[in-house]
DNA sequence: AACAAAAGTTAACGGTGTAACTATAAGAAC
DNA sequence: GTTCTTATAGTTACACCGTTAACTTTTGTT
């Protein structure tokens, strides 16, 4: 078991880690829970859900991997709470994009370049939202309900306007809300996993979907 | 998850794998890649893609692990392998579901019913396909031409039909495919990711897509 | 029978999450 | 000022993962 620490600089992680860990020791202490979401937000956005590793911002913080569980209960709530962070994000984007005072179907567009906007410029950040976690508005019972969630329930006072206004057809406004929002998501979802579209043409063919679609609510019976 | 091993009788996966393969080395020979395949479908089914082992095909053929390198370059090829036969099928369900002779509006509606029922009969496997998998339709040389695949050529046909029929308006086959492909994709990932829409309901919001944004093409100057 | 190729195994490396246990430092009580 | 308590960090260990190199067996061909 002994190793030779006398000819090679090749450490191990392991070394590596303990060395520089006692020599932090007595350095800083406390905050420590949020540097580690600092630095596991960065962490999740270039590596991704799937590659996202506990010990590598344990390295990254110079702290040993299991005293993240000291802070959370595993990898899962410690990018639970980063995602918490994001979807703050994400609901104050769309909050901010809207425009209460003008025509529901301008107020729709708004937000769908808003919400494309959102997605486009963090692709990878977008994909850990809502593609690899699959529990969005997943409520502790297990029920979902969308309402409830600060951002869906700008989209669907909007939508409930668009149906006042009589240019929404036959359709509810849960209909509609979902039409637009899952038409987004595709091409979003599409440009945050895939290469086959990048982001002007997303961009592009998401606000056509939203248009026709919104044209097309307008001339049904 | 909690393991525990207090107990004597507890085998690492070594131990039971070593003295299974022992016992069947005798038996079969040939056609493995055959059932590895067949295994890793099942396996990559119900595990999904970021928890699919290549150790746990290796053992429910009760193979080493090792084995499957003679066959398939790494863990990357063999869920290659079962998409190759995935994307077949996708193809041929789609290529079914077509009905030259009948108007481009109603041919659309089909195909869309036919992806929907694709993604909707077996989530996890599109989920695998078109969300964990980054390279759909992605070419050796890294550039990608969705023409060729033979399942998008099906749907650019198609568009170019309701296109020069005048149903249109303004656009052009390949934003008509897209916007079709990606809307419908957008709850149909939903749906294969997430538990806030149940197969029944996408597909409903699905064909509403699809109807909505026919009657916004047909309706656009 | 001899030999070469293919198929399968063993052992190992570095990586991952995480459970159980230990050490340490800070603050309160006396 | 000393002791007890508690929170925090560190250590060790385990099972799992994908992957590789080296070895042994089996198979088919000459």
């Amino acid at each position: 078991m002994a190793t030779h620490d006398s000819s090679e600089s090749v450490l191990s992680r392991a070394e590596r880690l303990r060395h520089r860990s006692a020599a932090r020791r007595e350095a800083q202490r406390g905050q420590l829970r949020e540097l580690l979401l600092a630095v596991a937000e960065e962490q999740l956005l270039e590596k991704g859900y799937g590659a996202f590793s506990l010990r590598e911002v344990a390295e990254a913080t110079q702290y040993t991997p299991t005293t993240i569980y000291r802070h959370f209960r595993d990898r899962e709530a410690l990018i639970a709470a980063v995602l918490e962070k994001w979807f703050l994000l994400f609901a104050r984007a769309l909050d901010e994009a809207d425009r209460p005072d003008a025509a529901p179907s301008e107020r729709i567009l708004a937000l769908g370049d808003a919400y494309l906007r959102f997605a486009l410029a963090l692709p990878a950040r977008y994909r850990v939202m809502f593609v690899d976690r699959p529990d969005i508005g997943i409520l502790p019972d297990g029920s979902a309900d969308l309402h409830d969630d600060p951002a869906f329930g700008v989209l669907i006072r909007v939508c409930e306007a668009l149906c006042t206004a009589g240019e929404a057809g036959p359709y509810q406004p849960i209909q509609v809300a979902m039409m637009l929002w899952l038409g987004l998501h595709g091409t979003a979802a599409m440009s945050a996993c895939s290469q086959i579209v990048d982001a002007r043409a997303a961009q592009q063919i998401g606000m056509g979907i939203a248009h026709v679609l919104l044209r097309g609510l307008r001339s049904s019976a």
